[in-house]
DNA sequence: AGTAAAAGGTTTTTT
DNA sequence: ACCTTTTACT
């Protein structure tokens, strides 16, 4: 399987001794060539668990794992310590975190997690003066996590990264000390944690003891690592301990996360002694399509010098494509996706790609009115829309009765309950108590409740009373899929009032009840959802299931790594890509300027850019104001390698002033006839 | 006091 | 569409 291998590739699967940089543009084999490494260290002999693998997705580790199990024996590639930082920082935390104080059944905070509990002490710490607008919680645990990830001073993330939040300096402040108290009291990581305390056990007493784990490290997409990574690499590494970092500076899109190309530009000086290999020959896309992406980046100042070149010199150019509107671009993609099918290239092999989640909910509407099925990638995450939520904390009010974050969310469901019935209900049951017995007490009778809500606690306490398995002895409970099925009554009680949707989340419910039916624990299930959250929204008329061909929509940093036959970039415009939030941004248009490279060299036969002439001024607009954009900055000096085509680039409706005079006057019709009823 | 309903705003990308 | 603030109501 890898004898295919060409000479830079064997050059980095054999080189042992001095650690190794492998800059490796888009398409050049990266997944192929790290995964032939693992493999060959394990012929030779290497022990998997001493091998540690470093990818920037659990579905990429999966994936490296899989491949390398197609050559060694599956036993011994499933044995590699293979997954994201953050996870392998969970699992080293369990083991060692004692010596830093941790407590090995410290839980973590996704970011769903973080923001309910920046909200929740934000209400508490009580602020809101007067005409000042406070920043919503999204933006607060955003403020926090940027300012952790780059260990920088909160007034200069607030001066750089959110110039409009700077009046609320001193407010963040006591927010934040809140929240890192609570988070100590209840014994919880978020991410960052997990980072910071693995780098600290690095140079702390245990130190020693990590290191000895590991005889090689490979880590994926180097690029996109930050200071910290990068500080737990080297902290993990003893004097035989062999690194393999591998990336590509041109691919560099998560610089708002903290990451900084600079652990690549610099590798040789964190890494003495260090050998560079450079894979530049593309097995992925026709020449036509590289050199648009060549050219594209040719427009970035700095990177590590390399020129894609491939050796499918036919195909056909990428097509430039403008529209009218959003609407008529709607329409053009649907309808060449459809083309592109009847030509045999199904729609698994074909995806839309965007730079911001909203940008595809047009397409989506036409694709749904077409009833072409499609899975959505990025942008709002099935774990965090709140009926899902809803149900989670249910499930997790049973597994810890101390997680108060759980407590707040579903006690807040009920009629006639807000913040000061919560806290008053959660004092009663003890709900801060060392004793996790407040869930048996609450079915047991204890706390009051608003008449409003009698109905509803009845039914709480029924079911949580049949998922604590009263009839058994503790622990030899409901399957987890069985205990959503039983909360489920609850939720049917409760959503009504919540959603204005709510027979479609209740489908959810159920969805999720499926997932469950691989489980039989219920925190095996909580935990793998955390850790490996299923990244598709499914709440619109989508994908019918999973049976079916569908098409891929994705944010382009989602796509990353990945490849379709065809591929469509919508909205490539200026104020779209590059986003307007970047302009006058150094740093951040050369990120934007990336991210196009990104989007363009995800495909391998068909390219297909998108322009539409105008677009909404707000993002999600009732209204019919718009702008007229200018076409992409990136995309202009390489308007040449492009076939242009326009497509309806009339107005559908010209004379929109005489439509809305004829309007006003019907309405002063009607309006005048009606009055007439009471004057 | 504390909740519900109505009004008014709204900066992307994600482990 | 969702979140925060304001106001109205019990």
């Amino acid at each position: 399987m890898f004898d295919a291998l060409n000479e830079q590739q064997s050059l980095a699967v054999s080189h042992r001794g001095s650690p190794l940089l492998v800059v490796a543009g888009a398409g050049t084999g990266k997944t192929k060539t790290l995964a032939a490494r693992v493999a060959s260290l394990l012929d030779e002999g290497v022990d998997p668990n001493r091998v540690l693998l470093l990818t920037f997705t659990r579905r990429a580790a999966a994936e490296m794992v899989s491949r390398v199990g197609a050559t060694s024996t599956e036993r011994l590639a499933t044995q590699v310590w293979g997954g994201t930082f953050h996870s392998i920082a969970n699992r080293l935390l369990r083991n060692f975190g004692q010596a830093a104080g941790l407590s090995p059944s410290f839980t973590v905070l996704d970011s769903a997690d973080t923001v309910d509990l920046m909200g929740l002490v934000r209400t508490e710490e009580g602020f809101g003066e007067r005409g000042k607008r406070f920043p919503r919680k999204e933006t607060v645990a955003n403020i926090y996590s940027r300012m952790v990830a780059t260990q920088a001073k909160l007034d200069d993330v607030l001066e750089t990264d959110f110039p409009w939040c700077a009046d609320h300096g001193d407010d963040l402040r006591v927010i934040f000390g809140a929240y890192t108290n609570q988070k100590r009291a209840h014994e919880v990581l978020d991410y960052e944690d997990l980072l910071l305390f693995w780098r600290a056990l690095t140079t702390s007493r245990v130190g020693d003891k990590m290191r000895q784990l590991f005889d090689h490290i490979l880590v994926d997409e180097y690029q996109d690592t930050n200071t910290v990574q990068a500080d737990i690499i080297r902290g993990m590494c003893s004097p035989t301990t062999q690194v393999c970092a591998v990336g590509d500076d041109a691919q560099a899109i998560y610089g708002f996360r903290a990451a900084t190309v600079d652990n690549m530009w610099n590798f040789g000086d964190h890494f003495p002694g260090a050998t560079q290999i450079t894979l530049e020959q593309n097995y992925r896309s026709t020449m036509p399509i590289l050199a648009v992406a060549n050219g594209v980046l040719a427009q970035s100042d700095v990177h590590i010098a390399k020129e894609l070149w491939s050796s499918r010199q036919g195909g056909t150019r990428p097509v430039l494509c403008t529209h009218y509107d959003e609407g008529a671009q709607s329409t053009f993609v649907a309808e060449s996706v459809l083309d592109a099918r009847e030509r045999g290239v199904d729609l698994q092999a074909q995806a839309v790609l965007f730079r911001a989640g909203h940008h595809s909910a047009g397409l989506e509407l036409e694709l749904t009115r077409r009833d072409i099925p499609f899975v959505k990638f990025g942008g709002l995450k099935y774990l965090e829309s709140g009926h899902v939520k809803d149900l989670l904390a249910l499930l997790r009010m049973l597994e810890n009765p101390s997680d108060q974050l759980a407590w707040h969310r579903v006690l807040a469901t009920l009629d006639g309950v807000g913040p000061a019935t919560v806290r008053r209900v959660c004092d009663e049951l003890g709900v801060a108590s060392e004793d996790h017995d407040a869930v048996t007490r609450l079915v047991d009778g204890a706390g009051r409740f608003p008449t409003a809500a009698e109905a509803q606690v009845a039914e709480l306490r029924r079911s949580m009373g049949v998922c604590l398995g009263h009839a058994g002895p503790v622990g030899a409970s409901l399957a987890p899929a069985q205990q959503i099925d039983v909360l489920r009554g609850f939720c049917e009680l409760v959503f009504p009032n919540r959603y204005d949707n709510a027979a479609a989340r209740i489908a959810d419910i159920d969805e999720l009840a499926a997932t469950a039916g691989s489980y039989s624990s219920r925190s095996q299930f909580l935990a793998e959802l955390t850790l490996d959250p299923p990244g598709k929204t499914s709440d619109r008329a989508g994908p019918p299931h999973l049976d079916d061909d569908w098409l891929t929509l994705s944010t382009i940093h989602s796509a990353k790594g990945l490849e379709w036959n065809a591929v469509h970039v919508l909205h490539a415009a200026d104020g779209n890509l590059p986003s307007d939030m970047a302009l006058g941004d150094k740093a951040g248009m050369a990120e934007e300027l990336r991210l196009m490279y990104v989007a363009l060299t995800r495909a391998k036969d068909e390219l297909t850019v998108n322009f539409p002439l105008r677009f909404h001024v707000h993002r999600h607009a009732n209204d019919d104001r718009h702008v007229y954009a200018q076409i992409s900055r990136f995309i202009e000096p390489v308007r040449h390698l492009f076939d242009e085509q326009a497509v309806d680039l009339d107005a559908p409706l010209e004379p929109h002033v005489d439509l809305d005079l004829v309007g006003a006057a019907v309405t002063d019709e009607v309006d005048a006839m009606l009055t007439a009823l009471w004057d």
